[in-house]
DNA sequence: CACTTGACCTAAAGTAGCTTCAGGTCGGTA
DNA sequence: TACCGACCTGAAGCTACTTTAGGTCAAGTG
């Protein structure tokens, strides 16, 4: 698979995926004999994973930890649960907290409402 | 009021509020003659709403366009609320794609309890 | 009464997470 | 053969803050 397709799937563009590469997010990248990155299957999920991760918060440096335990094999997946677990934690507080804020954006546009009620 | 009541308030930090008046978020803080801001209940409740759209997603020049009809007094009403349910529309989306993105790590969460599940 | 503490102030530098740019290498096509 | 588009690297730029350095002032303490 080309990086182009991965950006296409994963919703990352391709800046962000080299960015990530080379940041040591995603370990097994292999490169072709023309020098280009060539992305498995695998390749392609745990980006998407990483997409989601990301997009819910977490930060890149939890992200290298949860990719270091990632490249040390099936051993860490105990820990990788763990963290998953935490993570969906925070999700859970960060999806309560858009609530919160939808309520407040709710309420000013009643006011707004009544405001331009009464001036008519 | 204090900056450090309304940092309390809004869950801003102090920083965060003197960076978005020099950026020109809030136009009516008023200064004591010992040269400290003192916020009234109507400029707590717009940093509350700034607060609101930051934490949704509003980017600060989007933030700029809203705080500058703000300033420009009643008229700008009917503005304002159009920008609102504009931005209540994006945080909807926002709030999608958080709930896609916690199926994935759901999924995910699976497949490790089947890989672990398998090893016993 | 000197002294320290703590909340405030400004201006400037640092940080996270990308994006954009400059400059270069390929393989395919008109 | 000459150009196009997708890829590459390294570096600079951007957004939204946070942190640091250095200073003022009021209130409480020995």
């Amino acid at each position: 698979m080309k990086i182009s397709e991965v950006a296409e799937l994963t919703g990352l563009s391709v800046s962000t995926i080299r960015f990530y590469e080379e940041f040591g997010l995603c370990p097994f990248i292999q490169r072709g004999a023309d020098g280009k990155r060539r992305f498995s299957k695998t390749d392609a999920d745990w980006l998407e994973l990483l997409a989601s991760l990301r997009a819910t918060g977490m930060s890149m440096s939890e992200m290298r930890t949860f990719a270091d335990l990632y490249a040390s094999g099936d051993a860490t997946i105990p820990k990788r649960k763990a963290a998953l677990l935490a993570h969906r934690q925070s999700l859970a507080a960060r999806q309560a907290e858009l609530e919160r804020c939808r309520t407040i954006l709710d309420r000013k546009l009643q006011k707004y409402d009544e405001i331009m009620k009464d001036q008519k």
